[in-house]
DNA sequence: GGGCGTGTCAC
RNA sequence: UUUGUGACACGCCC
């Protein structure tokens, strides 16, 4: 799949056209790949309009499945879509649509082949929807963009900010379809599954909805096509100037003779449907306001709100992006003079105002620990706020964060001292231990002296982190925009990228949530030992198992036969066909497992491993 | 080195 | 009963 998945990237960026995409789609290895992707999605859970959920497809016989998919898939009419709405952070509704599982399949089918073609053509500054890139990679690429012109004259401090109306919602389906085949999509029936995909509506309370216009909110697919339909745009305005040399190869790309030609310097970012354009004066940055609402009107079928559309100053006011707000300010004075200079450099900071809200809610949570009375549930609680900030102190940190911290630190400790005097009148001041003497989280705690509130169990003490421990990655290096998953080279960069930011491995002691003991009572019933379930997860298994018999070691071969064993048969059909529940075995060892006799001379240790199936077999 | 699960954030 | 993609963190298992 990987092999064939760089073939399609590296044709693509040679500007190859694709035909013949419908019979890569449903071939097995794509299917089996796209039910792997999708299978452990919190979604596979929930069911579409057809009631079907994940585990129906799961535990068909494989042939089935690649039957169902393959027959249909030429003349192929999805179903409509669930209507869902959820609340959004600013209070307002989101419209959500939900295909059915197997419209999410097939989806995932076409997504595993189309991403590659469209990832090669995708503009090097859209960050949004795309693999091995985040928020942070764009907020380094503004801040780079910035610095790196520090001393010249036209340095880009002013912004235009963009926001188009509703964009998923109405993204025009023939200008879409014109637009996958102008990036090398030339199967027509293809395109005519994405065209009846958009087409197909939604169901809501009962009642069917057409789509005129649109690409559904949670549909797999969706995602890549906004991309597509807005890489227009990205080069409309980034060939001008930042990217001129990727596609008008023989032409002037040398970026100053284009300033000599008069042409004011600008670059432009984009996250999806949010983007940011920098450029050195005001002027052109109204002109381009101006400009692009010209341009989105008439050839993209988009509105730009005029209103939420800012022109700003960065040396005045900072530009709100992707819950950041940048600004461009004098560099802080260092006492070196060599170093210190009174030019400006761009400032990420953390938006203050999400922030507030967000420690609000975080509060709520530090007083629920107050509301439980087993220590154990207590310290759940505890585990779970510190989840909360740690997962917010990550995310502030490549921003200039450490007021931030100090910020949600201060009022998470502020709650934290009411709720332990609720609880503990007498003891709540010997309750506040040093970091490092706690048992949760040790290596982040180690050699840290603050004191924070805690709980003792068996003697070991549990306690609430501080945000702070999680310092601020302001200055990583740029972000390497070769990176991709669809070339060798790509990959390897990443792994380095990645090894740089290296985990610290954790023990901790697990404590048992009330989650754990629903998920120990399971219903029991019979069904396919061999199910689409099974066929996946015994690839994995012997993976696992690096193709080497789990008892005896010797490695899997014409010679020495294969056999994949259930280590306990007895489980329900849910959990029967999970990887740790299968065991890779010689069919001596397996034959051994079940009862017939151990020759002598056999090695001790497999002996051991044998009776140990032969326990489980037993339970 | 792989798999599974939980959580945070963005859109 | 909340879809999707990406990034990140933690835990468990082998």
């Amino acid at each position: 799949m990987k092999q064939f998945q760089d073939l399609l990237y590296e044709k693509s960026g040679q500007g190859v056209s694709f035909t013949g995409l419908l019979e890569a789609m449903v071939s097995e290895v794509t299917i089996v790949t796209a039910v792997h992707n999708i299978k452990s999605n919190k979604g596979s859970k929930t069911a579409g309009v057809d009631r079907m959920k994940m585990d129906k497809y799961l535990q068909m016989p494989k042939e089935e499945l690649f039957q169902l998919i393959q027959s249909n898939i030429s003349n192929y009419k999805p179903k409509p879509a669930k209507r869902k709405y959820i609340e959004k952070a600013n209070g307002k509704k989101r419209p959500l649509g939900i295909p059915t599982v197997l419209d999410r399949i097939i989806q995932e089918c076409m997504r595993l082949i189309l991403e590659p073609i469209c990832e090669a053509r995708f503009y090097p500054h859209s960050y949004g929807f795309r693999p091995y890139r985040a928020q942070k990679h764009a907020i380094r690429d503004i801040v780079n963009v910035i610095n790196a012109s520090v001393k010249s004259k036209d340095q880009p401090v002013w912004a235009v900010e963009g926001d188009i109306k509703g964009c998923f919602d109405n993204i025009n389906h023939r200008l879409l379809l014109k637009k996958l085949w102008r990036i090398g999509i030339h199967d027509k029936r293809v395109l005519k599954i994405i065209s009846q995909m958009l087409k197909a509506g939604y169901i809501d309370q009962d009642l069917y909805h057409a789509t005129e216009m649109g690409t559904p909110q949670g549909g797999i697919l969706s995602p890549l096509l906004s991309n597509v339909y807005l890489n227009d745009f990205d080069w409309y305005v980034g060939r001008c100037y930042m990217e001129p040399h990727r596609q008008c190869k023989h032409k002037c790309n040398d970026t100053r003779r284009l300033k000599w030609s008069g042409i004011t310097p600008k670059y432009n970012f984009r996250y999806a449907d949010d983007w940011v354009i920098l450029t050195s004066t005001e002027q052109e940055a109204f002109r381009m306001k101006h400009e692009l609402t010209k341009y989105f009107k008439h050839r993209m079928k988009l509105e730009l709100s005029q209103e939420k559309t800012y022109v700003t100053d960065l040396r005045k006011n900072g530009i709100h992006f992707l819950g950041y707000i940048v600004k461009a300010e004098r560099k802080r004075k260092t006492p070196d003079p060599a170093t210190w200079s009174d030019n400006l450099v761009g400032k990420p900071f953390p938006d203050m105002e999400r922030l507030t809200k967000k420690i609000h809610t975080l509060q709520k949570e530090v007083r629920k620990i107050g509301l439980y009375t087993q220590s154990n549930t207590q310290a759940a609680q505890i585990q779970y706020v510190n989840s909360v900030i740690m997962g917010l102190a990550q995310y502030l940190q490549p921003s200039i964060c450490s007021h931030a911290y100090h910020a949600i630190d201060r009022r998470v400790n502020n709650t934290a001292l009411a709720v332990w005097k609720n609880l503990f009148p007498k003891q709540y001041n010997q309750m506040q231990v040093p970091l490092k003497e706690l048992s949760n989280l040790p290596h982040r705690h180690e050699g840290y002296d603050s004191k924070t509130f805690a709980i003792q169990i068996d003697g070991k003490w549990f306690g609430i982190t501080y945000a702070f421990i999680t310092h601020s990655r302001y200055e990583s290096k740029p972000f390497d925009q070769k990176m991709t998953p669809y070339t060798e080279d790509g990959r390897r960069r990443y792994v380095n990228y990645r090894t740089k930011h290296k985990p610290l491995p954790c023990d901790r002691p697990s404590i048992n949530t009330p989650e754990d003991i629903a998920l120990s009572i399971y219903a029991s019933g019979k069904g396919w030992k061999a199910n689409f379930e099974y066929f996946m997860n015994r690839e994995y298994a012997y993976n696992r198992d690096k193709g080497k018999c789990k008892c005896c070691g010797r490695y899997f071969s014409e010679l020495i036969p294969k056999h994949c064993h259930h280590v306990n048969p007895r489980l329900p059909i849910e959990r029967i066909n999970k990887v740790p529940n299968l065991a890779w075995l010689c069919i001596p060892c397996h034959r051994m497992v079940h009862n017939s006799p151990i020759p002598p001379e056999l090695d001790a240790k497999a002996v051991r491993k044998i009776k140990k199936y032969r326990e489980k077999l037993k339970k």
